[in-house]
DNA sequence: TTAAAAATTTAGGCTACCCTAATTTAGGTC
DNA sequence: GACCTAAATTAGGGTAGCCTAAATTTTTAA
């Protein structure tokens, strides 16, 4: 138990692994950490001697470790963050899922709580929903109830919240005056190939296909 | 010249650095790096001799270095990562610029060549203006080209796609039957203060002003 | 022009991460 | 219970990045 210093990508990834791991409640043991990490058992054992230094951890030499409730915590911060960053790559950047959960990775050290809570928030990942730090299982559910789709691709009559608008232009300004903009909610009158009409809270008004491909809504 | 290895976060930063301090195109000076990036001199000294083995920068004992066309390629990519980053930052998740560079400034290392083109992509930079490496000043140009503009302010006798109509009523379904709805295209013939003609791929029509101030062409 | 001041580099030290090789410990087996 | 093996740790070594202090070079200014 010592520093507050902010851990490097190395510790944090060690913690994560652990955590990974330690799926069962049982101890994890140093080969399994180096199967996982593809670091040699012996820089294992040095870097889970450090987190027990500072508390991370509890260390028992040649019976592994599992995280403390300090430790714990780190390791749920950085999986929501990871989960938030590899969301925002595979949804919205149409990352490959492969390279979105690498590119995360590395970012999971880096957010910080702001950038990371208004990430939450544009993907539209509600306050009570927050807790799923401690319910993994909730997320998967609530993925398939709330989605993220284009305007083109919108059932009639649903009434959605607009969390993106793809193309930034002058229309956009446009757009905003008339109500539509991210975290407004709109209704879908009708929608055919051609055009979609949408009521929003200010207005009706209809728009074009590449348009409305281009407003991301969820439901 | 050696590696093609990845570089080091310390290392890009340094070349970053390099790269801000030589906007005069002299020499930078080991001191002004030390001041910029708070390291101390030893420390710069150190670093930039490490980048001149390999040729990233060209290093002259007691006479500063300055980036080699290796060294500006590396940090151009940076810049524009930066670039693009602190502009989802700010620009979409609305946080504040400060914060915004420093996360930026840890992530711009991170990015992969995909992910930094599709952000790209997401913020509405075209392909071509991709130049703006090189360009600062392109993007403003290629806007004008093609605009959203109200049927009120398009000029007589030009051909438009309708993009979006503001504000529906029981009278967009009888344009819509005209031909005038969003992706159709039109033709302007006479437009004045009062009443704007139009022919659509279908028919000819004329609407008052107020109307046609809700119909949002491109042209 | 030459000596003091300033800038820079070198020398030497430290830590975090990594490694290999040698040693120690735990746990099963006979 | 002694032995063997697999697992884990310690010992010792390397590099990148950082540092301070000492030496060196350049610059300035009297």
């Amino acid at each position: 138990m010592a520093s507050m210093d902010a851990l490097s990508e190395s510790a944090e990834m060690m913690i994560k692994n652990i955590n990974e791991l330690a799926s069962n409640g049982e101890r994890v043991r140093t080969s399994d950490l180096s199967t996982k990490t593809e670091l040699k058992p012996a820089t294992v054992t040095e870097m889970i001697q450090r987190l027990g230094e500072i508390g991370l951890v509890d260390y028992q030499p040649y019976h592994g470790v599992h995280l403390t409730k300090q430790g714990q915590h780190v390791a749920d911060v950085i999986e929501h963050r990871f989960n938030i960053l590899q969301r925002f790559l595979t949804e919205i950047l149409g990352v490959e899922k492969e390279e979105a959960a690498e590119v995360a990775c590395r970012m999971e050290h880096i957010l910080t709580r702001d950038v990371e809570n208004r990430l939450s928030n544009f993907l539209g990942v509600d306050k009570e929903t927050e807790s799923d730090l401690f319910c993994h299982k909730v997320n998967v559910a609530s993925e398939t109830e709330s989605e993220f789709i284009p305007l083109t691709n919108f059932k009639e009559g649903k009434t959605g919240k607009v969390r993106l608008i793809l193309e930034k232009s002058e229309l956009t300004h446009t757009l905003e005056q008339a109500g539509l903009s991210p975290g407004r909610t709109i209704i879908v009158k009708k929608a055919n190939e051609k055009s979609y009409d949408v009521e929003t809270e200010e207005c009706s008004l209809s728009l074009d296909s590449d348009l409305a491909a281009k407003i991301i809504i969820q439901n």
